[in-house]
DNA sequence: GTAATACCTAAACCTAACTTTAGGTCAAGG
DNA sequence: CCTTGACCTAAAGTTAGGTTTAGGTATTAC
């Protein structure tokens, strides 16, 4: 059983921010001792899955319903369930997007690489798409898909 | 030439967002005819470029300045490069990270799936990290590193 | 000529997720 | 004793990134 300094500590977040997500019940058994948090193993499954959660672009009212659903037993199992696969395939499109603008970032450092050398955009932006360096083609292409 | 509701539908975006956009000054060369803004080619590459930036995580104000450069000319190309350089890097974190919470989420697909079939967590919480089926031990072990 | 649209502005409003403040309890150390 | 530090609460404040509102102009459709 750990204060919440400690927890605050392990995580690197503000003992505030522990705070306010108990008060949004995000901990719906953390137990207390004469007033004080105790934060146990359940705590701190919690806590990973919110991190996961929250970067997984879920809201901190939806992550609480999940909480309740642990705290209600066995029959949430597939609503449980089911939210893991919804967030799955959100994420698996996030991450798709964000490769695609990675690939906008690689192809603008190139372009300013080019620009840096020519000392003017003057050739870049005659450029076509058909007649991009093979290096660096794809990764336009990628880029500018939808 | 675009007006402002032609390019809000080109890029599924409110009208009162390209208007926001514009009064944080993140179209420099926006040209305006009798009071109407005038979408240019410069202005559609702004906006790609905006979409990205966004998505890489950079606030309004860094956006901003990076237009700013835009506007100063071939001295700034540096500059511009070291930012895309740096977000490149920053994305790239990024996305590893929610690689691991993408980890996290298919193992808790696994485990839910499990419990259904169990009818409860007793076997899974009994299970410890190395005798994990091989089919999940390594997502099990990317999702919690770090 | 009047009604529906598309455009304009300034300013108020909104939301999520925290953070800060103000005030208080309690235990240990000097 | 009294001060330092870790804990507590409720409530107000903050920030980013928009969105909405209220009021106005100009063009086109009937």
């Amino acid at each position: 059983m750990y204060t919440i300094g400690q927890v605050a500590e392990m995580f690197d977040l503000p003992v505030s921010t522990l705070r306010y997500y108990d008060k949004q019940r995000l901990f719906p058994e953390l137990e207390r001792t004469s007033g004080i948090r105790r934060f146990g193993d359940t705590e701190l499954e919690a806590l990973r899955v919110i991190e996961c959660l929250k970067k997984a672009g879920m809201e901190i009212k939806d992550i609480r319903l999940f909480m309740e659903w642990c705290a209600e037993g066995p029959s949430t199992y597939p609503k449980r369930k089911a939210m893991f696969e919804e967030r799955k395939t959100h994420m698996e499109s996030e991450i798709a997007k964000m490769n695609r603008a990675l690939d906008m970032l690689k192809f603008k450092c190139w372009y300013y690489e080019q620009a840096i050398q020519d000392g003017n955009e003057d050739r870049l932006k005659a450029l076509i798409p058909d007649n991009l360096p093979e290096e660096i083609k794809s990764t336009y292409e990628n880029a500018h898909t939808q």
